[in-house]
DNA sequence: AAGGTGACCGGCC
DNA sequence: TGGCCGGCCACCT
């Protein structure tokens, strides 16, 4: 099933599970192009045409909500992950290594 | 066809 | 984790 790199990256995402988060290395990891993380950020930018990906459940290696500056609002992405029951301080995950979570590596 | 770009990552201080 | 730099790769104009 060869989609284009956006639909990888969907599918990864949209496996991620509720109350979880991952951060974009690890999806391109996934993807088996760890050096393309930037990539994966790209896509999720394109992610704002499906509804079916939780781009709020995908920050960067610090757990920095780096992209909580594309969504609509200012504290969107915050709000959904505090209403997954992760707790987010100053655009910041807290207990990251707890919440997060590694997508299957699909080789 | 070439160049610019980006929601990043890893290494070093 | 704070800051800076280089690499990396697909997409857009």
């Amino acid at each position: 099933m060869e989609e284009n790199f956006f639909e990888r990256v969907y599918t990864i995402a949209k496996q991620i599970p509720i109350g979880r988060v991952t951060s974009y290395g690890a999806i391109a990891r996934a993807l088996g192009t760890a050096r393309s993380a930037r990539m994966v950020g790209w896509a999720m930018n394109a992610s704002h045409n499906r509804d079916d990906v939780p781009a709020h459940r995908v920050v960067n290696r610090k757990g920095l909500l780096s992209g909580k500056h594309h969504f609509e609002g200012t504290n969107l992405m915050q709000q959904l992950l505090e209403n997954e029951g992760i707790q987010v301080v100053d655009n910041q995950i807290m207990d990251f290594d707890k919440v997060y979570w590694e997508p299957k590596i699909t080789v």
